[in-house]
DNA sequence: CGCGTTTGACCAGCGC
DNA sequence: GCGCTGGTCAAACGCG
């Protein structure tokens, strides 16, 4: 995120669209769903990076002091503490103002906030973390009521390297008891686990998902795919859900990540399929490629 | 017995 | 300066 999102305006926005629209030649139908799928993710990374740098320069004249911001419905005492009253802004909230606390040196906000849906019986904090689980592991070391929920907020670090920054905070919605509101302070300064959620962040709420692994999943792949409403990111969850090997899940999530050809193959058939069967989906990128088209058109050509 | 969780105490930041 | 609140620490506790 740290540099991937630069979006490259060479080979990422400009041979990347054009060549979109060209037929593939001399490559398997593997390499060309691959490319494809390659194309997309970086294009989404680009126009989510954009999005997010819209929202901040929208908001920036009306809070020049984002870390405090006492509206009256989101009673959110510090910037990067949760708030779970309001579910609807505050992701976008979120980043907002860890741009702002951070314009230059930090173009990627350190304070990240994802919403899952949970088993709203669920109360207790083990289980709260357990829902909310992304990945890595964590190691709880506090819990404490905060005065605008009456649900505990539990306090974890990353268990993966002691050295390791990062901190997330879960706390169940007080409006919604059946969401869960974590908050992801930091950047892992370990290799194992990089992914996590930071795809999930400021994108909205978690009911917008369209959660493979709670439907489209195939039982014989390993992952699961996450695509939210607006188009703008997928997530591949590459956690070994189904097999007992704790080796195998300490494997960096990446999608690159060493495959056989034909484990390959398969996951990008179901990425595929995937996709295809995702309405909004092929709106959002058949809108996106109507939008390149215009733009590739010189004026004078019509 | 080791490891993770719980929970009360303590500390720091902020507003009044 | 004081009080409130969020965040962290660390000893006690529980579980496998």
């Amino acid at each position: 995120m740290d540099d991937g999102d630069g979006s490259s305006p060479t080979d990422g926005a400009g041979a990347g669209a054009a060549s979109g629209l060209l037929p593939f030649f001399s490559r398997s139908p593997v390499e060309e769903l691959e490319e494809k799928l390659r194309r997309l993710t970086e294009e989404n990374r680009r126009l989510t990076g954009a999005l997010d740098a819209i929202l901040a320069g929208h908001r920036a004249p009306h809070r020049p002091h984002a870390a405090r911001s006492p509206s009256p419905s989101c009673a959110t005492a510090r910037a990067p503490s949760l708030s779970t009253s309001c579910a609807a802004r505050e992701d976008a909230d979120a980043v907002a103002a860890s741009r702002q606390q951070a314009p230059t040196a930090e173009p990627w906000p350190k304070v990240r906030t994802i919403r899952v849906r949970a088993d709203a019986s669920d109360a207790d904090a083990s289980s709260m973390a357990e829902t909310a689980k992304d990945g890595h592991q964590w190691r709880k070391y506090g819990q404490k009521v905060t005065r605008d929920n009456p649900y505990p907020r539990a306090y974890f670090r990353c268990a993966f390297a002691p050295s390791c920054p990062v901190t997330k905070k879960v706390q169940r919605c007080a409006e919604d008891r059946s969401m869960l509101v974590a908050t992801y302070e930091g950047e892992h300064n370990h290799a194992a686990k990089s992914t996590e959620t930071a795809e999930f962040v400021g994108r909205g709420c978690a009911s917008h998902q369209h959660s493979a692994a709670g439907g489209v999943s195939s039982p014989s792949l390993p992952c699961s795919i996450s695509i939210n409403s607006s188009g703008r990111t997928i997530t591949l969850d590459l956690t070994n859900q189904g097999s007992g090997s704790t080796a195998e899940a300490a494997v960096p999530r990446e999608v690159d990540v060493a495959v056989s050809p034909e484990f390959k193959r398969v996951l990008v058939e179901e990425i595929v399929q995937l996709l295809k069967n995702d309405a909004e989906f092929v709106a959002s990128l058949t809108n996106a490629v109507a939008a390149k088209v215009v733009e590739k058109i010189p004026d004078r050509s019509l």
